[in-house]
RNA sequence: GGGCGUGUAGCUCAGUUGGUUAGAGCGCAUCCCUGAUAAGGAUGAGGUCCCAGAUUCGAGUUCUGGCACGCCCA
């Protein structure tokens, strides 16, 4: 009977781990273990972690699961390793998605509307719409174990993060970084505004355009032309240069019934003169560089009436030329191909991204001040404004094409005119109308001044995966961009510059104190009386717009005049970007925390941050600190800020996949499809008619083809999830969701750790083992401190298998450490496991007997005890950063006699210390082949169909050689009783059952013989092995001849392997064969006739619920003499095994069990 | 169209600086155990390492070119 003293209470079996999680969950809040756990580290050297903000206006799904899993784990590792490891939450608040769906709550879309509705109730709508899923959020970032400081995070809209950024922006402003440029964009001209690439990505379809062939004459040979190809001819009054690739050839073709000499290029002849139906005869060729600064005749004259031979001053004359023509010449362009067109491609650098940097390019040979101007004839609204002629003004552009057309065919300069079909984008929101590319005014960071300062940073940070550094991020970096900074919407943070309505010159402020301090404030009452009006007014929207735009005060540029605020908000990544001294309101305040926790030590997210939050930080910080911070525009009025020696803003980014998910799907017959998860669901729907078939993409909201992450916590719990994610894959391979396999981390890991420590409470409780005899016990029940108990007793005076745990346990954490360390939680918990294997299928199966063995305090038994204790103390804290539910639950569990006097939670532990001295290498190998043996003599069994309930007579088990003979022949009896055999015999001889062959050991011996790797291979395997080996045995090496001389091979250049010879019931390894011998005698036979009765009654007794310990009556009707004669002689082994008063031989009433051996009644006759 | 990545057992995934017999878990099959018991365990079957070339004594691993898928950018 159980010890009602007992310390210890047998555990529950099978646990609902969703329901221990919560409860844990509530033991963290109302205990404030994470509080804890940062209180015991506080002057502790810091691991720093920053939280890339996610933005709660959409439901979180599983894929949001993986990121935060990872973000919890190594925090929570450093901090038991010794780390003060803050972790401040942070909500990304800003931008169109925001402004999106507050528009589809509001049932508007364009810019007007929302203009017409009011920007100030939309801008309130936006700060409340961002805490739309607030709470979902914080319950999965809760419930799934990771600890962030959600109530004391930061919020990119809140005005202390507003005016950091602000700052950082002034900095820049005034270091000559920020300056105004053109951006095109693709533009709906209907509703006034940019669409993100997402947005255009939606709105393409098949369209068929003009497709136009025109030409261009070169003004000093005018028989000669440029032949150009386009598909808008709505931009070619626009147009301001012919692009030509200067390695490609071009050649100068004459048409067959005119004077006309056309420019082509060579490879696109064949193909114009087949669609134009007309002989192209070539009269000379040439490269494109030949043809560079030839200057043409654009097709309308617009422009060129004013500006045809405006000239402006190059900063590199060419020879001694020192002026350039501003328009209408040949350039060079590399994005020119042959694929289509005709090789001279029409630049109109206005409605165009590429013609733009071609034109970009341009400007910057010239002297600044003397710079051609951006052509464009086409307003904002779509709409022509210069007038190419009077009747095109007003014009949109897409009705203009064909009076262009026309006109270019009456001035006989159209050579071809056709359809062409291709994809181009239209609004989503108003799908008649086209978008066209646009130039908009734009506000510019000079990030390639920082290109190299950034790579070199780069270079810096531990990626995981490594190939990121040099791959996607490097790449990026290589071919920076200016950062385009502003956008033309209403809820972000406002870009901080004020324009001067005279002179148009800016300031840049750096805090609304300082805004409020300027000379002549006004405007502050808009937002008083807005507060008036609401209080409840969020305090933080007072530096938003439209707030903020009233403000206005007096120009120091022109007296009388007031400066105003450019209407831009900016880029919501910049936000972002700038987190890490925006999250603390630096350098307005929290200096001592930004100081404290810059840089990050480690940060994660997915993939699809490389051009968002990894590159807005590297940015960023590159910019504003260290090396970056010393760096200003030529000419800028205030000098760089003295360079605060700050490295890169992260030291180490683990780069996740991305998360796809599996599903099954069918089509009904009203073309509506069902969902389900999961394959068994879809067997059983199924059945109702119509297969269902296997899907994996994205995670989709509109499918809802995944489980939502509460649904996954409920059915599987946190543990089973965070274990599916951290054990199963690396985390930086895009993985698929898979249901089953998170189903599966229960039984695989959770289950296996829980039973393990089950099955330890419950004979705990039986015997009563207490661990409180250690005295000296510590509060986090260290190895050390349990040894003052007086049944310690050192690991080496124990039984050979506690040394053996002992050791994988001190091996393991030399791993996890080693591995957690490098950032690789894979295979961490991979070693986790390994030991949990050991532990349940090996010491707690091996040492059975000794926890059931009748004398309590049998040191024995005292060792098993400490020795599993210890071991699930360590391993519960092991799994602690990991699993943290369970790992609490079991970890009070099995402090729960020492009462307060230990750690309320094993995340309030260290992270155990691997004890070299603890680690035994022999021991594991030898050990690891007992277990081969084990198992080969199990195959052996198998393959003759010999199970192991049928008592054998002996095994023989040959080895290559006699290391780990003694040791193998001490541990026979562990042998014997697995493979249930009389007998174990070992040998190095074992000619009669295997024959010996020798084969290479590649690795060394490839490197020593090289090219006659083969022929030693083929050598050594026609010789005889039996031979080789007493070679080796006798004089340490052998001497093999081939044809080119003799080769001599070590022991460490061959290896020994053995092959049983057939007739043999035997199996096979690395180092040993196990043979059986297979003879069965009657009595063996009746021996295995009676371990079969035992198991069929004791399957009755559970059928009939018997309980432990109640005594039960058997009746058996033999099928003949042998097991009749069976029975009577293993007679008091069943009674004894089974609990037995009585065995009879006779028919019984009821139900009995049928077997081959005969019909089993089992009665129960007392409890 | 460009960049980056991925492709290994029925499924989900590992695979070290190249070393010749490619692993795990699940699933499946066969079996064991029945005092951890709505658990636990063993054994087995299952592979053209996407394809084709190249380098090498030797390639899942390196190189080149394809194919498929994904992501990012045009």
């Amino acid at each position: 009977m159980p010890d009602q003293a007992a310390p210890f209470k047998a555990a529950p079996n099978s646990p609902k781990f969703s329901d221990l999680e919560e409860q844990i969950l509530q033991f963290w809040q109302q205990n404030k273990i994470y509080q804890q756990s940062l209180e015991r580290r506080q002057n502790a050297p810091s691991f720093v972690f920053y939280e890339g903000p996610p933005t709660a206006n959409g439901m979180p799904h599983p894929g949001h699961c993986l990121t935060r899993t990872i973000k919890d784990v190594f925090p929570r590792y450093k901090t038991m390793r010794g780390f003060r490891c803050e972790r401040k939450a942070g909500w990304d608040t800003h931008g169109l998605p925001v402004e999106v769906e507050v528009g589809k709550e509001l049932g508007i879309h364009s810019k007007e509307e929302i203009e017409a509705y009011g920007i100030e109730p939309f801008i309130q709508k936006c700060q409340q719409s961002v805490w739309r899923y607030m709470q979902e959020w914080q319950r999965l970032t809760e419930r799934l174990g990771f600890w962030v400081d959600l109530d004391e995070a930061y919020v990119t809209y809140h005005q202390s993060y507003v005016e950091s950024v602000w700052w950082s922006l002034k900095n820049l402003f005034d270091r000559g970084l920020l300056y105004q440029g053109h951006k095109i964009v693709w533009w709906w001209a209907q509703g006034g505004t940019a669409l993100s690439s997402g947005e255009v990505g939606q709105g393409y379809r098949e369209v068929a355009d003009p497709s136009v062939y025109v030409r261009f004459p070169l003004l000093d040979q005018p028989d000669r032309s440029l032949l150009v190809w386009t598909t808008t001819p709505w931009t070619l009054p626009s147009n301001m240069y012919a692009a030509v690739h200067p390695e490609l050839e071009y050649s100068l073709v004459k048409q067959a019934d005119s004077d006309q000499l056309l420019y082509i290029a060579s490879s696109l002849v064949e193909t114009i003169a087949a669609r134009s139906k007309t002989e192209l005869e070539t009269v000379e060729t040439c490269k494109g560089s030949d043809l560079l600064g030839l200057r043409y005749m654009p097709p309308f004259d617009g422009y060129y009436k004013t500006l045809g031979d405006a000239t402006g001053a190059l900063i590199t004359p060419i020879g001694d030329r020192r002026e350039e023509y501003f328009y209408w010449r040949v350039v060079e362009a590399d994005f020119v191909t042959t694929d289509s067109g005709t090789g001279i491609v029409h630049q109109a650098a206005a409605f165009g991204e590429v013609d733009y940097d071609v034109y970009d390019r341009e400007q910057r040979r010239f002297v600044e001040g003397e710079r051609p101007e951006l052509l464009c004839a086409i307003g904002p609204d779509g709409k022509f404004v210069e007038a190419v002629s009077d009747d095109l003004l007003g014009t949109w552009v897409k009705d203009a094409d064909k009076a262009l057309s026309r006109e270019l065919k009456e001035r006989g300069l159209m050579f071809l005119q056709e359809q062409y079909l291709h994809d181009y984008p239209f609004c989503w929101r108003a799908d008649q109308d086209p978008l066209i590319q646009y130039p908009r005014r734009s506000w510019f960071i000079r990030t390639t001044r920082f290109r190299d300062l950034m790579l070199k940073n780069n270079s810096q940070i531990g990626w995981q995966p490594e190939h990121i550094r040099d791959g996607r991020f490097g790449n990026f970096l290589e071919s920076n961009v200016d950062w385009a900074l502003s956008r033309e919407r209403f809820w972000g943070t406002p870009l901080p510059i004020w324009v001067c309505e005279e002179t148009g010159r800016m300031d840049a402020i750096g805090s609304y104190d300082e805004l409020l301090a300027k000379p002549g404030v006004q405007g502050t009452e808009v937002w008083q009386t807005a507060k008036a009006a609401n209080p409840e007014l969020v305090d933080d929207l007072r530096v938003h717009k439209p707030y903020i735009d009233a403000i206005t005060y007096d120009s120091p540029f022109a007296e009388g005049k007031r400066m105003q605020r450019v209407s831009e908000v900016i880029d919501c990544w910049y936000d972002s970007g700038a987190m890490p001294f925006a999250q603390w309101g630096y350098p307005h305040q929290g200096k001592a925390q930004f100081e404290d926790q810059f840089p990050a030590d480690f940060i994660s997210e997915a993939i699809d941050q490389t051009r968002g939050w990894f590159y807005s930080q590297l940015a960023i910080a590159t910019m504003l600190f260290g090396e970056g911070a010393s760096i200003s525009e030529e000419g800028s009025e205030t000098n760089a800020a003295d360079g605060t020696e700050y490295p890169v803003p992260f030291r180490n980014c683990i780069v996740l996949g991305l998360m796809l998910s599996q599903w099954w799907e069918r089509t009904e017959s009203d073309h509506q499809k069902t969902i389900v998860l999961d394959e068994a669901e879809a067997k059983e729907a199924a059945k109702s008619g119509g297969k269902f078939s296997k899907q994996v993409g994205k995670m989709s909201k509109s499918l809802r083809n995944y489980r939502s992450p509460e649904e996954i916590f409920q059915r599987y719990g946190a543990d089973a999830l965070r274990w599916y994610l951290l054990a199963n894959q690396a985390p930086w391979n895009s993985t698929i969701y898979a249901e089953q396999t998170i189903k599966d981390s229960i039984p695989e890991f959770l289950l296996r750790l829980w039973n393990t420590y089950s099955f330890f409470t419950i004979y705990a409780e039986i015997d009563g083992f207490d661990p409180r005899t250690a005295g000296d016990a510590d509060e986090q029940l260290s190895p050390k401190s349990l040894a003052s108990s007086p049944s310690y007793r050192a690991a080496e005076q124990r039984n050979e298998i506690d040394r053996w745990i002992l050791s994988e346990l001190h091996h393991t954490i030399a791993t996890v450490t080693e591995r957690m360390d490098a950032l690789d939680n894979y295979n961490a918990c991979q070693a986790i496991t390994t030991l949990l294997d050991g532990l349940s299928n090996w010491f707690v199966r091996r040492s059975r007997d000794r926890f059931w063995a009748n004398d309590k305090q049998s040191q024995d038994k005292l060792d098993a005890y400490w020795t599993l204790y210890e071991t699930l103390l360590e391993l519960t804290k092991l799994a602690a950063p990991f699993t943290p539910f369970l790992a609490d639950t079991i970890w009070q569990g099995l402090t729960e006699p020492f009462g307060k006097k230990t750690l309320s939670s094993v995340h309030l532990c260290d992270f155990p210390a691997s004890d070299p001295s603890r680690i035994d290498n022999g021991l594991s190998d030898s050990m690891r082949l007992l277990r081969e043996i084990a198992s080969l003599g199990r195959a052996a069994r198998a393959a003759e169909k010999l199970k192991v309930r049928l008592p054998l007579l002996e095994v023989t088990v040959i080895l290559t050689d006699d290391t780990n003979l003694a040791w193998l022949q001490s541990h026979d009896a562990l042998i014997r009783e697995e493979l249930n055999v009389k007998a174990v015999h070992y040998t190095t001889d074992g000619n009669q059952y295997v024959q010996y062959t020798v084969v290479p050991n590649f690795k060394r011996l490839g490197p020593k013989v090289g090219k006659q790797v083969p022929q030693v291979k083929q050598a050594l395997a026609s010789a005889d092995g039996n031979q080789l080996l007493v070679q080796l045995q006798d004089n340490g090496h052998v001497v093999l001849e081939l044809g080119e001389g003799s080769v001599q091979l070590d022991s460490d250049d061959i290896e020994v392997r053995l092959k049983a010879k057939d007739g043999w019931a035997a199996a096979q390894g690395q180092g040993c064969v196990v043979v059986l011998n297979t003879e069965v005698t009657d009595e063996l036979q009746r021996e295995g006739i009676s371990k079969d009765v035992i198991r069929i009654v004791q399957n009755q007794r559970k059928a009939i619920d018997c309980g432990y310990t109640d005594r039960i009556a058997i009746c058996v009707s033999p099928t003949g003499e042998e097991v009749e004669q069976a029975i009577e002689e293993h007679r008091q082994t069943i009674c004894e095994e089974t609990l037995a008063d009585t065995l009879e031989f006779k028919t019984d009433e009821g139900d009995g069990a049928n077997s081959e051996h005969g019909m089993v009644w089992v009665s129960k006759v007392s409890s």
